[in-house]
DNA sequence: GATCGTTGTTTTAAGCATAAAATAACTTCA
DNA sequence: TGAAGTTATTTTATGCTTAAAACAACGATC
């Protein structure tokens, strides 16, 4: 049990699992143990995706997107929202295409672009998934009590800025 | 620029890039908002990894347990520090021990057992990795305040208990 | 209306990651 | 002591991911 209202000037809370000590930046610390956060997240929900659906995350993010997007994505499109790379897009949308979950087909407009749409069998197995998914998430942090989640949803809006605004002029410079 | 304090009631915000409006649960949100900063923050130190010293973040990691630790580590040991599969150490360390940045040798007492040490060369390495990561991650949380930043470090600590507690009773029970 | 820079996508080569099966060494206990 | 169960690691098969190069189609400019 962590004390949370533990003063800024004691610290003594050593991340002992990431590899790093108390002495290190606090900066460094919330990095690490962000990072573990997410990834304990990551692999509850990765769990369940293979055990009940025997499927994959990549999977899911995809036809998440598309059935946030209510329309058909390029390929472009849905590698900007997941924030991976184009060449990983390639083989995702093959192997959901190849299990008849979403489809692509060339743009009438621009024929560099391949659009993806959801297909029914798609969007009738995301439903199922994100309703599990939902319960995941819900049962992992039942724990922490709605102002805790609240304060934490805020400071990682916060967090996420700060790091798109510190990355604006990153590339630019160098 | 989001409005922190804004009202509990009020939901407004949406998650775009993640695929999930504000209708979702609280937990889906701040378990999107989590991935998504810890992406951005990934990304970062591993686009520096890349281009200083020509490495990748596992590998970065697999040093960082070996000098946080202090003495050689079994496979066994690393791979749960680091949260992955066996198998996966396997190969990593393979491919640093043939960078002569680490050491591999078998258990005097436990002839199962496979002790990893950190080379000279890989301490030195680190070192020189450490520093660098540890001004890029500060870079990147620049813009969050002293107090935000210690809220959010309290805040995911109580995160992770949750996630732990949560998965203590998860496999044995199914 | 050919060339030049740009944009969207795929390919390539390498590495990371998982789950599950296989191997090997240890421990227990009859 | 030797068979059965456990633990540590590697192997296997497959999929995800990246960075960089290649390819293809667009837009503009002369």
């Amino acid at each position: 049990m962590e004390d949370v209202s533990r003063r800024a000037d004691t610290p003594r809370t050593d991340d002992f699992e990431t590899g790093l000590g108390a002495g290190d930046g606090l900066e460094l610390r919330v990095w690490l143990r962000l990072l573990t956060c997410s990834t304990l997240i990551e692999h509850g929900v990765r769990h369940g995706l293979h055990r009940s659906f025997e499927t994959t995350l990549p999977r899911f993010d995809v036809l998440a997107q598309l059935q946030r997007a209510g329309k058909p994505l390029s390929m472009g499109e849905l590698s900007r929202r997941l924030m991976v790379t184009n060449g990983n897009i390639t083989g995702l949308v093959d192997r959901l295409k190849s299990e008849g979950l979403v489809d692509r087909r060339r743009s009438d407009g621009d024929r560099r672009v391949q659009m993806v749409s959801l297909e029914p069998a798609g969007a009738e197995l995301f439903e199922r998934m994100a309703a599990d998914n939902r319960r995941w998430v819900t049962e992992m942090m039942a724990g922490l009590s709605r102002e805790e989640k609240e304060s934490l949803f805020a400071l990682l809006g916060r967090l996420k800025s700060a790091v798109l605004d510190a990355g604006a002029d990153d590339g630019e410079t160098g």
